[in-house]
DNA sequence: CGAGTATTTGATGCAGTTCAACGCTCGTGG
DNA sequence: CCACGAGCGTTGAACTGCATCAAATACTCG
């Protein structure tokens, strides 16, 4: 049975805007359903149209780009709370393959009734614009990382920057979150060798930086990892939940 | 004098998708005014809040971020027809620069008449996401090419792009645009460094592909260009213009 | 228990970085 | 009118971070 947008349980963090009531309800018509997938579900497939959106409400999933070289380029990790295939509503093809990691349990807004959002709630579309600007956000820091940092600065960027998110979401405790990729996803989403993101990792792990095993990872020391990766550990950035 | 929306120069060319009659005049109340700048204005500092959006009008420019290191990435060039400071609104700060690399002509629009936009004329509201994602699927892009195209295959991949943009926006011949960015721009904007740059951009001259000389880019052989960075040569993503 | 998948580790090689130097073109001031 | 310096492009030489190759060791699940 699908969870009524009045008893998410994702809107209590604080990385998320609050809403009115009657936003609340107006939601909960626009959602047309759910869907729970297995891990491994491919939801969204390279070059192919959707007639749908999702937003996550439960488990871990990535975006990625395979090139005609046949290599892959995870673009993002997909977290709970993200909205996923945006692009593939407003423009006509999705040119990204999205894929559960973990089991998912994804909110599903039809695409035709995405117009109506936005004139019968403007608020809401205001908000839709503004996760997406979060996530072009996101996007040019992503370029920033693989363009300028190290391979050593980029896989401190990346587990700051993931082990925050997840935790801003509720999941795990103070110093560790569940990680349930592999290290080949973080090596493709970082533009890295395989085993060179494996040696990288062991040396954290010998430094008491983080450790990352058994789909855990256990931040040992934040402050000195986010300083490798030159950025504040701060706080996610808000935004809207939709 | 600035110009009406009416008489937008930009507006015809096909890259752009249509509007009404009802939605230029919107537009050409919403327009707050005109910023006409000097090659090298920065216009937009990275950390700084700003009042404003822009829509590029005439010029070229480019949008960065520095890191602490010193290093800077370009993000991405900016084109006639570009929506820029979207973020600096929508979140409350910039996070990168933007500066003008020639002379500009931009469109102002204010930051609190934003949202009045989407109450007053979702069509617009809804365009607005629409730019977003295309921007958002354009740094995917950019992400796939910094992380798992080699340097060649970078220099194609960008010089392709920026060829089809520009001729999408009436500037050059079918063979030849204006290109004013240093090489050094080109090799921030791809994470390489100056010399490799310009190595691998006298390899290309030397076959034929592309010449770049004195602000000029002279295509060649789109064709190959486009297949060595494995993309299709075609026209750029549709969108609207704001 | 065996097959397939993921992690780990060592050895080798190269794509691209870094260092260094030189030439060209402009603009500026004496 | 020429000397000078600043910025950009060009080229050569040396170095290195990371990729690639190869193979062994854990894990997982039917």
């Amino acid at each position: 049975m699908p969870i009524q947008c009045q008893s998410c349980p994702l809107r209590k963090f604080p990385i998320f805007a609050e809403m009115t009531e009657s936003e609340v309800a107006f939601m909960d018509g626009f959602k047309s359903g759910e869907l729970l997938v297995e891990p491994g579900t491919q939801i969204l497939a390279e070059g192919a149209g959707t007639p749908q959106v999702y937003t996550v409400l439960e488990g871990l999933g990535l975006r990625y780009k395979t090139l005609e070289n046949g290599r892959r380029q995870v673009i993002n990790f997909v977290f709970p709370g993200d909205l996923v295939g945006l692009q593939a509503v407003l423009m006509d093809n999705t040119s990204y393959g999205f894929e559960a990691t973990t089991q998912m349990r994804l909110c599903v807004f039809n695409r035709r009734d995405f117009f109506n959002l936005f004139r019968q709630h403007p608020e809401r579309g205001y908000d839709v614009t503004w996760v997406s600007a979060v996530d072009e956000h996101f996007l040019g820091e992503t370029v920033a990382t693989l363009g300028q940092r190290s391979a050593t600065e980029r896989l401190a960027w990346a587990l700051v920057r993931i082990f925050l998110r997840l935790r801003a979401v509720g999941l795990g405790t103070d110093d560790a979150v569940p990680l349930p990729y592999r290290q080949r996803d973080l090596a493709e989403a970082l533009g890295l060798s395989l085993v060179h993101t494996n040696k990288t990792l062991a040396k954290f792990s010998q430094s008491r930086l983080v450790r990352w095993t058994t789909d855990t990872l256990h931040m040992k020391n934040l402050e000195k990892l986010a300083e490798i990766a030159m950025i504040d550990p701060e706080a996610p950035q808000r935004r809207p939940l939709i």
